[in-house]
DNA sequence: CGTGGACTTGGAATAATTCTAATTCGCTAT
DNA sequence: ATAGCGAATTAGAATTATTCCAAGTCCACG
């Protein structure tokens, strides 16, 4: 739950400092990414972002995702394949794909890890971001609960 | 360089294993692939397979590789947006992609480092696999040696 | 208030991959 | 050997995701 929330402030403050402008449009789709982190594709965003404003169109949808991406206010996530998808939550962590239902689940992780895995880099190898993404099957602890044996709390 | 290098007799098992047969199509793109360990893209694989075999289509390029994934000879890569890219290197390793150069490179990864990855999961998922990708430039050593001081040894 | 640059829009264009339907191939069992 | 059968190949059409383009808008600034 870090970095999650900013504020509309801190917001228009990103896009100025990459040189861009606030927009409404901006705005609806940030808000549309903030509201429900499920990892839309820019159609799911597209189709969410026309009920809150009917006339936007999805090419502004892909610039304003791409402006987002740009300003670091999002992440993209490619899984094989399939299309881009749009991640609002800033805070360092990897993917988990559950291929049976097609979910995304972002997976916390610690700062020990990334720097473990920085370190795997030989010289010369100078890494602007790294990825991590988990492929497998999930039993979403969220909504459906352990039976009997309450609070498993994750492993390490 | 481990698990590199798959005999005939291996391959043929491997695609047999998982309810396929061999065929020259099947042999020519492996080959492909091993001959130059660059992470080509299907189109790049395609033209360089219709050099030993012109009549070869663009369908079965991508059968091809799609088969070769499933039966774990080879494996596909992503980078955002991009075509997907293909590898036979089947030992556990991260991609580093040079956004400079659109260059991939193979990071090795020691044991140790994918189950501290792997820890991060919390109780409930169960990853099949984990794909690590860094982003940034590389000063590729291989073919611009370092001056003065040779054999840089890897880093850890 | 007029100019310029960034932004939006709809539609056309492109790129990558998948689908389809028609062969062809190669075992396996007669 | 050979008929039969499922798997594989092929060419081309179709689909999907995304980018491009040209025209029109909207501000911010002088």
């Amino acid at each position: 739950m870090a970095a999650i929330t900013e504020t509309p402030e801190a917001f228009a403050q990103k896009l100025a400092d990459s040189g861009r402008r606030n927009t409404p449009q901006r705005e609806v789709v940030y808000g549309v990414l903030m509201k429900r982190q499920d990892h839309p594709t820019a159609d799911e965003v597209f189709v969410r972002v026309k009920q809150e404003m009917p006339t936007i169109s999805l090419a502004t949808v892909y610039n304003c995702l791409e402006a987002l991406v740009q300003c670091k206010l999002v992440r993209a996530v490619n899984f094989e394949r399939g299309p881009t998808r749009y991640c609002p939550n800033l805070s360092p962590h990897a993917h988990f794909h559950d291929e049976a239902t097609g979910a995304t689940y972002d997976i916390d992780l610690p700062e020990g890890v990334l720097s473990q895995v920085n370190a795997v880099l030989p010289a010369g190898y100078d890494a602007k971001s790294v990825e991590i993404i988990f492929r497998g099957s999930a039993k979403d602890l969220r909504s459906e609960p352990v039976a009997g044996r309450s609070s498993a709390a994750p492993k390490r």
